[in-house]
DNA sequence: CTAATTTCAGTGGTACTGACATAA
DNA sequence: CTTATGTCAGTAACACTGAAATTA
């Protein structure tokens, strides 16, 4: 059943469609390792910058400080990471992986990866290069 | 204050991350005319096939039958469709555009255009077909 | 009896706002 | 006094599930 010619002409929905379809594989995978994207961005950002507080990682992942508060509730859950306060600025909170959320991050990469193979399959290295290209250029 | 190298080479997330982009920036743009994305679908889509039934509808803007449901209440009180019994078959409604609604679409496309213009700004005309021709792959 | 249509109720991840207490 | 941090409460659009009533 075919859509009508001014939203097929939409090229920001094509994008959304595209985004969309990328976004349920990527959540299917991780949900196989009871992650969501949000516990890979936080994971990736501890890997990469070490114990930092609440409010870097919500300024490096883009995921707003209000939402951080209950992803590292989950996280802290499972065991991947550790808040304590810190000491020498009592407001804050410092976030530290744990071994556990360093074997999960490698677990993670490992079903991303697959999932950025499976659908960037269609397209030739040229044109993945390409689409990075495109995208990147639309971000700024 | 940057991203970490492992979420900034993941490409279903430039992708996610274009895709939100341009989204905000449609979705502000049917704001302003107190319209949103479901909307606009539903419209196109009558303006195209004529008088149909919610399923026909659903199917043919990919919006759950579900949510059809809301979607059709928000354009019966402002005028824009009409929703009657079939008198073929009387499990079904047939859903009619208003002149209004034929008002309101005008204004809608006119408002995507100006949004589509602006998000794809950074990118040649080559560039644009490039990247739908990418989008459509990804989608195959 | 089976299948399609509409509708309702509800869930879940994400994006985003506003307010508050605490501490710098 | 102002600003930063963590937290909570809540909203909104969207994607999706399940079930119920009606009719084909």
């Amino acid at each position: 059943m075919t859509e009508a010619a001014r939203l097929r002409n939409q090229p920001t929905r094509l994008l959304s469609m595209a985004a969309m379809h990328a976004d349920r594989r990527v959540t299917e995978a991780l949900a196989t390792a009871d992650a969501r994207k949000w516990h890979y961005a936080v994971l990736a950002t501890l890997d990469e910058f070490g114990p930092v507080s609440q409010a870097e990682l919500s300024d490096r992942t883009h995921i707003y400080r209000s939402d951080i508060v209950a992803v590292l509730n989950e996280l802290t859950e499972r065991g991947m990471v550790e808040r304590a306060p810190d000491p020498a600025d009592k407001r804050r909170n410092v976030i530290t992986m744990t071994e556990r959320g360093r074997t999960q991050l490698t677990k993670l990469d490992a079903l991303l990866a697959d999932v950025q193979n499976k659908v960037l399959a269609p397209l030739s290295q040229a044109e993945r290069e390409q689409l990075t290209k495109l995208l990147t250029a639309l971000l700024s």
